[in-house]
DNA sequence: ATTATCTATAGATCTATAGATAATGC
DNA sequence: ATTATCTATAGATCTATAGATAATGC
C-alpha cells in the first residue's frame, strides 16, 4: 500500500448523485456500468447475489469486481479483503427486524396483534433481502468473535420476542409455554420460510408471511375464547 | 485416467469389516486414519462436515482428503471431482424424512397425531444430519436438472404432507387452511429449527423437536375442541 | 494534490492427471 | 492381475500488491 487509500481511511467522499452526475475525481472506469452513486453499496449489491448464488468462497474478487464494473484490482480501493466485503454485509442483516420489533412492541395492540405484525414483517423483509440469512448466520458462526456485534443484535431480538410473549402468557392470551424456547422457534420459522421462499415459488412474499404470522400466532393462542 | 479406475466404475468391493479386518488389497496409507471399512463413507462423513464449516467451494480436495486419511490425488480414486462428493451427499439428505412421511401416514392414529409425529422426528432427524438441510437446498438449487431426483423426493414430501393437512381439514380436527401452502410452511419451520439448532444452544434436539410439534399441531387445529 | 481507476505480476494456491509402487487375489 | 495407494507436476487459477495513469479539486 503506497498511498492512503480508501479502504484504510473511515472517511467517506459522500458523493451524492444529482440529476446530471458531475463526474468524481478519479481515472474513469474502462466501462461504466454503476448505477447508483455509491460503488461500495454497489458492490455489497452484487456482492450479496453472488454469494448467495455461489456461496462465499466460491464467489472471487475478480468475478465480484467485473460485475460491479471494476476491474479486479480496483476492487481492493474499497475492501481489503473478501472478507472485509462478508462483514459489512452481515453489518446489515438485523437492522430491519431489529427495528421492527421495537416498532411492534411500542404498539397499542395485544400481544396476539403484536406478535402478528413481527411476523408477518419479519418474513417480508427477510424474503426481500438480496441473501438467503441463514447463510449470514453460517458465516458468523464460524467467528463468534470477529461477528459479536451480530450475536449481541440476534440476541436483542430474541428478548424483545421473548418479551412480547410472556406478556401474552401472563395476559391469558397465549397458552403456557416456554417464552425463550417459542421466541427462538418463532425466528427459525421465519428465516425456515425465507429460505423457502427463497427456492423458487409462485406464492408472493406477502402472502407467506401472511400464512406464517397466522399459524405462528394460532400455534400460540389459548384455547378458550 | 490410465486404466479403469474405481470412480468410473459403478461397481463396489463392499469389504465388510470383520473384528481382525483383513487388509484390503492396494498399497498401504501412509497414515492409517479411517474408522470404518467404507472409505467412501468416510470421505463423506468427513466432507458433510468441511461442506457444513466452510462451505462446499471453501472445502479444497486438499484437505477433504487429509482429513479422510489419504494424500490429495487418491481422493480421485474414489470421486472424480468435488461436484461428484457433492452430489453423493445431496442424494442422501431426503431418505429418512421421506420413509418417516410414509410410515406416519400410514399409521392408524388421527391426522392431528400423525402430523405431530411426522415433525418432531423430521426436526431431529434434520438435527442429527452433519449438515445444514439448507446448504443442501442451496447447492440442488443452482443446478435442477442435474438434481432433478432431489427435488422430486422434496415434491413427495410436500404432497404427503399435505395430503394429511387435507384430511384433517375434512374430518374438522383442523381449521380450513390452504393445504398446499401449509405442507411447505411445516416443512421450512422444520428446517429453520433445524438450522438455529445447529447455530449452538443448549436445548436437546428431543426437546426442540417437541416444541415445534406441539406448535405446529396447534396452529392447525380447529378452535372448538 | 487528491482521487479512483488502470496494467502488470509475484507468489500462493488448487485441480486433475500421469505414472510408479506395494499390497492382496488367484 | 487387480487394487488402492503414492509421488510428482502441468496448467489454471486467484489474491494482493506495486506502480502508472487520467480524471477532478483547489
Amino acid at each position: 500500500m503506497t498511498t492512503d487509500s480508501r479502504a484504510t481511511q473511515g472517511t467517506r467522499a459522500q458523493v451524492h448523485a444529482t440529476e446530471t452526475q458531475p463526474r468524481r475525481a478519479g481515472r474513469p472506469r474502462r466501462r461504466e456500468l454503476a448505477t447508483g452513486a455509491d460503488p461500495e453499496d454497489d458492490i455489497l449489491r452484487v456482492a450479496a447475489r453472488l454469494f448467495q448464488e455461489h456461496g462465499v468462497t466460491g464467489t472471487t474478487m475478480s468475478r465480484l469486481a467485473a460485475e460491479a464494473g471494476l476491474g479486479q484490482s480496483s476492487l481492493y480501493y474499497y475492501f481489503r479483503s473478501r472478507d472485509e466485503v462478508v462483514a459489512a454485509l452481515v453489518a446489515r442483516a438485523n437492522v430491519v427486524p431489529l427495528q421492527l420489533v421495537r416498532d411492534v412492541s411500542r404498539a397499542d395492540a395485544s400481544e396476539a396483534e403484536k406478535l402478528r405484525r413481527f411476523v408477518q414483517g419479519d418474513v417480508e423483509a427477510l424474503c426481500a433481502l438480496p441473501f438467503d440469512i441463514n447463510e449470514v448466520h453460517r458465516i458468523a458462526a464460524r467467528d463468534r468473535t470477529r461477528f459479536q456485534s451480530y450475536w449481541n443484535e440476534r440476541s436483542q431480538l430474541a428478548r424483545a420476542l421473548r418479551r412480547i410473549v410472556e406478556k401474552g402468557v401472563d395476559a391469558g392470551e397465549f397458552r403456557p409455554v416456554d417464552a425463550a424456547l417459542t421466541a427462538l422457534t418463532i425466528m427459525a420459522n421465519d428465516e425456515g420460510v425465507q429460505n423457502w421462499f427463497r427456492l423458487g415459488t409462485k406464492r408472493r412474499p406477502v402472502d407467506v408471511a401472511r400464512a406464517l404470522a397466522e399459524f405462528t400466532v394460532n400455534g400460540l393462542l389459548a384455547p378458550s375464547d
